[in-house]
RNA sequence: GGCGGUAUCGUCUAGGGGACUAGGACACAGCCCUCUCAAGGCUGGAACACGGGUUCGAAUCCCGUUACCGCUACCA
């Protein structure tokens, strides 16, 4: 659409994200979000929240407070107060009448059930149910008459002749004849409105350029454009971006597993890891670029890069992608994360924590690496930690099998390390390898029982470094306490 | 059923007429590194849904078919 300039808005843009408080905040939800709150970020507008809470039924204020949660750990703030929709139901009634005024919408006077009838009866014929102006549109006189006596109605919007066009942000032009847009309720008999009424009604008292939702909402569109129109109003952009399916490659749903994404944050996500990985689920930076902070995605988001087809979740890229993150992000920043972590598993307490900062950041330097999620990286703490370690059975089994020679070797390299000067990762190198050749085995022979005995696991950070953050009276401590097993073993 | 949308490795994607024997990433397999595990490096298998056009030339443009998704409510 060459004659459309997509790549940068005209005006200082203002964009909303509008969820239906019906649940947690959803990946899908999210995405949207994020693309909004980017979009906003890049072209210094505004970002707007609006809660759709019109579904009385539906709505709750633990889903509203679950979606303001998911929205702030993301990161993804909001400029100012945030519009419940259902506030604004004296406006959306007013506009609906102001299109009943200008003769834009009229009067259905059509009992509901009478209407769910007509539509089973076609059904059951066969026939495609088609909604029938001139069953509905009554005279000026018989519309007195039933006003008269009280009748309760419905206000219908008159969809005009032609067809309805916009050039959307994503998939260019898209076009609808208006003869398959049944005159639609925008209010309904209860004097309550209707999800299209209320939208419009809201993004134009919101002053919203670009309407950037899910590809489902595509449908909707030409009654909406219909509808400001109709009200005089400016038609914003549209974007419609496409929705996030499971690895079935249906629509995202509990079956898929997390959906919500407060159960990625408790599973031990970095927020930028996620809004990193949903980014990518539906926009491309045009190269191979995949691992970006939020400035960087600030920087080459660009709804030209906006895709089209739905994407499939899946949640071993996205751990990649937290471990990626968890390699990048400033290990202060990670300490601060991480610190709340250790102290919920009962190893330390976060003051404990600040006060030995320079260890713990050395600690974590050491299992950054490794993990991919920060409750691994609790998990693998606890060696650093405890007073006393668990063998692993697995471990014992594995890396103690002989007991005797084991404990000899333990107890030798207990006595080369505590005859080090220095307590350091080069020294404590030198004199385990010289033993090794002295005792004419391997390094491995000495280093895979000593990182048993020092964790009680198979697997740890390098041996050097797992001895200089125990530190070495614990190191010394532990060792002896293997030697003893090991004895006693026997 | 009607209308609309979409269609490149298992998955996320690059690609916008010739640079494509189709590139990258996740996952998978093997190798290297190595005190274990990771991380990292290297290698490998793996895709243009199908059929017609347009063109000297199509993954790229057009049409159709198929498949999938969405909407079709006095739900949002």
């Amino acid at each position: 659409m060459a004659h459309m300039s997509s790549a940068s808005p005209a005006t200082r843009p203002r964009v909303r994200f509008a969820p239906s408080p019906t649940g947690f905040l959803h990946v899908g939800g999210a995405r949207t979000a994020l693309y909004n709150w980017l979009y906003a970020k890049k072209y210094d507008g505004d970002f707007l929240l609006r809660v759709e809470d019109t579904d009385r039924q539906r709505s709750t204020d633990e889903s509203t407070r679950a979606i303001f949660d998911g929205l702030e750990w993301l990161g993804l703030s909001w400029d100012e107060d945030v519009v419940y929709q259902g506030a604004n139901v004296a406006r959306h009634y007013a506009d609906a009448h102001r299109l009943l005024g200008s003769g834009a919408a009229y009067r259905d006077f059509t009992p509901p059930a009478e209407m769910e009838q007509r539509r089973a009866e076609a059904e059951a014929r066969g026939e495609t149910f088609r909604f029938d102006r001139g069953l509905a549109e009554l005279s000026p006189e018989e519309t007195a008459e039933k006003l008269a006596r009280g009748e309760p109605y419905a206000i219908r919007f008159k969809v005009p002749e032609g067809h309805t066009e916009w050039y959307d942000l994503v998939h260019e032009r898209i076009a609808f004849p208006n003869k398959d847009i049944e005159d639609f309720v925008i209010l309904r008999s209860d004097g309550t409105p209707v999800y299209n009424m209320a939208v419009v009604s809201d993004d134009i008292a919101m002053g919203i350029t670009l309407v950037m939702r899910g590809d489902d909402h595509i449908s909707n569109t030409p009654k909406q454009i219909l509808l400001y129109r109709a009200l005089g109003a400016e038609v914003p952009e549209f974007a419609h971006v496409p929705m996030i399916h499971g690895t079935d490659g249906k629509k995202l749903s509990k079956r898929h597993g997390a959906t919500a994404v407060g159960d990625y944050q408790h599973q031990g996500l970095l927020p930028q890891a996620m809004l990193n990985f949903l980014a990518l689920l539906g926009w491309s930076p045009g190269d191979d670029t995949e691992v970006m902070t939020m400035p960087e995605l600030i920087a080459r988001f660009s709804v030209d890069g906006l895709h089209k087809k739905a994407a499939v979740f899946d949640p071993k890229k996205l751990e990649w992608m937290n471990g990626q993150h968890l390699a990048l992000i400033p290990i202060d920043e990670l300490a601060t994360v991480v610190a709340p972590l250790i102290e919920r598993a009962g190893l330390a307490t976060v003051a404990d924590l600040e006060a030995r900062h320079t260890w713990f950041c050395g600690v974590l330097e050491l299992l950054r690496i490794r993990a991919r999620l920060t409750d691994e990286i609790v998990a693998q703490a606890r060696p650093f930690f405890v007073d006393a370690v668990e063998y692993d059975p697995d471990a014992v089994t594995k890396q103690w099998r002989d007991a005797g020679t084991t404990s000899d070797i333990l107890a030798a390299t207990h006595d080369r390390l505590a005859s080090l000067d220095v307590w350091e990762p080069a020294a404590m190198e030198e004199g385990l390898r010289k033993l090794a050749e002295e005792r004419g085995i391997s390094g491995g022979k000495i280093f895979q029982p000593l990182r048993v005995a020092l964790t009680g696991l198979t697997v740890s950070p390098g041996i050097f470094d797992v001895l200089l953050y125990v530190g070495r009276e614990r190191s010394l401590a532990r060792i002896g306490a293997a030697v003893s097993y090991l004895r006693q073993a026997v």
